[in-house]
RNA sequence: AGCCCCAUAGUGUAGUGGUUAGCACCUCAGGCUCUGAAUCUGAUGACUCCAGUUCGAAUCUGGAUGGGGCUGCCA
């Protein structure tokens, strides 16, 4: 992946503007710690679906190793085999995949080095320093003690090299039940940091794993499982957020034991940093899970979902996503960024990449009265007016259009210069209309304007030099296809949402309208910007040339609507208030 | 309650003893415009507090305050 943002300068000599795990970074090569050598890794768990929170760490790990001429690679942590599935594991490596982080042939699994791991915890108690321990569950919570109280030495602590040895063989070998006996590091009871009080390294768990189906029925807890395949791996910078902090001490405790037996010959460092929380989001597996279950949402990877699935189906490009997450920055201090900042990064890159195409959400029927009956014409019009070349297309104009319903209004406000009667204002890119007249229904809604044209305003601009105030999109009736939209919104309505209550009931609106002509070729997963009205992307899975499904990624900034809602009334409406 | 971590505009981040405390997003005002988009210009807006060290502290020290984490045989 490239790394946009602030791409540091290997040559400069300061670390200025750098954030604190690259300047840990720097200074390590600087002073030819593991010979230089830079290696990090991604270790997520197959248990769920990848969201925002963990593409940052991917993209951290992975552009780091970049940065410096490193390796990245990806292990999955499967060391519990029964939440654990192989599904996860392919939808991981897609959306990893999809961001740009590339693992090379470097696609590692905990469960690879069960033997070897397994080999380590003898090495452990062969040393004195790891016991096994017949307490149950409830026993050695009990005795770990309190965030205030040392806890007590359990009975078996004391157990001879040969006993532990002698019992760690037969519980491997299935000799005893689940739960009954566990392996524990003998370290100390009393310590402040309750992960260092005796912690469980393997636990019983007649459980089949997907990769190593019934070999084992033992497996190794994660504490016991990270730092040994960082180091079997030669992971130098070993990056995760911050609740693994209180983790680091028993991180170091178990590589450091294992140097010192010869068993491990690496030391890998754990550096953490905060994750990151976006606004309007949340990331919670659980409360996602609610969404999910109670179809809020059409699945993990519904496009309002901030899973790396739901915004790759929204259409937010990965090169955003890695823009986004390079100005989010590295720090140890809580974040909680604002949402706009993902949306400012998405549009900034659409604005470069996307072809301008006419799309009408709600259509409003416009007849040009002086426009010849049987006339057609077919108007080139450029893909996008900052880069010629994106080049042109044709779209057909005709007597009988349509407009936006909010294009005009019948009594407008001070402000508004789209059409009303006796107005001039502009179809982009063809020509200047006035409108003359509207039909209303029983109902007293607006269904169909009488204009005319300008013949000699063709492609957009007056000879005579006149301006006109608006400019409005189009599109031929005859010639418009059938679309559906599908109108996206934030998925919660509060910044800060605690799940399902603050469900955003409008983060859908699926409509029906139209769209031109040239859209019926489009492939899926394109992205596309609809004059004025927004960013949409043709749906990866359900868009055919027969069906045409445009997701919504954002909408364009909308200064109007801001003015608007500030005055909405018009003139007269204003003049009978005073 | 014990231990650990964190603290700069609304949000995020830079700053490592002397700066008009920089940048981005947001907000506001204006210019430009065949997208009320994009773009350009400008403006508002911050060092949690108290001591100490120093000629000089956002930066160093101590304390306070505020926020977060830690008592799964989850990761």
């Amino acid at each position: 992946m490239k790394t946009s943002e602030n791409p540091p300068d290997e040559t400069k000599k300061d670390d200025s503007g750098l954030d604190f795990i690259r300047k840990i970074v720097v200074d390590d090569i600087r002073t030819n710690k593991n010979e230089g050598r830079v290696h990090t890794r991604f270790p997520p768990e197959p248990n769920g679906w990848m969201h925002i929170g963990h593409a940052m760490a991917i993209y951290l790990s992975y552009s780091i190793a970049q940065e410096y001429n490193g390796l990245f690679n990806l292990r999955f942590d499967d060391t519990d085999p029964s939440k654990e599935s192989m599904d996860y594991v392919e939808a991981i490596k897609e959306d990893i995949q999809w961001l740009g982080a590339d693992w090379e042939d470097r696609l590692y699994f905990a469960s690879d080095y069960f033997e070897e791991l397994y080999d380590l915890a003898v090495a452990l108690i062969n040393a004195g320093k790891a016991y096994i321990c017949d307490l149950s569950a409830d026993e050695i919570r009990e005795q770990r003690g309190s965030l205030t109280e040392p806890g007590v030495n359990s009975p078996y602590r004391d157990r001879t090299i040969e006993e532990n040895l002698d019992l760690f063989k037969r519980i491997r070998n299935g000799e005893f039940e689940d739960g009954s006996k566990v392996l524990r590091a003998k370290i100390d009871m009393a310590s402040p940091n309750l992960l260092m009080r005796d912690p469980i390294m393997y636990r019983i768990k007649r459980v089949s794993h997907y990769r190593t189906g019934t070999d084992w029925i033992i497996y190794p807890s994660y504490d016991f499982t990270h730092g040994e395949s960082d180091a079997i791996e030669g992971i130098t910078h070993s990056l995760c957020s911050l609740e693994f902090e209180t983790h680091r001490p028993l991180y170091d405790w178990f590589v450091d034991e294992l140097l010192a037996v010869g068993a491990l010959k690496h030391k890998p460092r754990q550096i953490e940093f905060s994750r990151l929380n976006v606004t309007y989001t949340i990331t919670s597996k659980r409360k996602l899970l609610e969404l999910v279950d109670g179809n809020y949402v059409s699945g993990w990877d519904d496009p309002r979902m901030p899973t790396i699935a739901g915004m790759r189906n929204r259409g937010f490009p990965a090169s955003a996503m890695r823009t986004f997450l390079g100005r989010v920055g590295v720090t140890k201090r809580e974040k909680n960024i604002d949402y706009g900042l993902l949306e400012s990064c998405v549009r900034e890159e659409l604005d470069q990449e996307a072809n301008r195409v006419m799309a009408i959400l709600n259509p409003l029927k416009i007849v040009l009265e002086n426009y010849p009956d049987d006339q057609v014409e077919h108007l080139e019009i450029p893909n996008h007016p900052k880069d010629i070349s994106k080049g042109t297309r044709k779209v057909p104009f005709s007597r009988e259009l349509y407009i936006e319903q909010e294009d005009f209004m019948e009594d407008p406000p001070k402000k508004f210069y789209r059409l009303t009667v006796g107005r001039e204002v502009r179809l982009r890119n063809a020509y200047f209309i006035t409108c003359t007249n509207f039909v209303k229904d029983d109902s007293g809604k607006i269904i169909e304007l009488q204009c005319t044209y300008d013949p000699n305003t063709k492609g957009g601009s007056s000879p005579d030099g006149r301006k006109v105030k608006g400019t409005i999109h189009w599109l031929s009736k005859p010639h418009a296809l059938e679309a559906e939209f599908r109108l996206y919104d934030r998925l919660f309505k509060r910044e800060d949402p605690s799940g399902l209550p603050d469900y955003n009931p409008d983060s859908l609106t699926t409509t029906k309208g139209y769209v031109e002509p040239s859209l019926g070729n489009a492939k899926p997963a394109s992205h596309y910007q609809f004059e004025r009205l927004g960013y949409f992307f043709t749906d990866p899975k359900e868009f055919s040339q027969d069906n045409l499904v445009f997701n919504r990624t954002s909408t364009l900034r909308d200064t109007w609507a801001k003015i608007f809602k500030q005055h909405p009334h018009s003139k007269k409406k204003r003049q009978k208030k005073k």
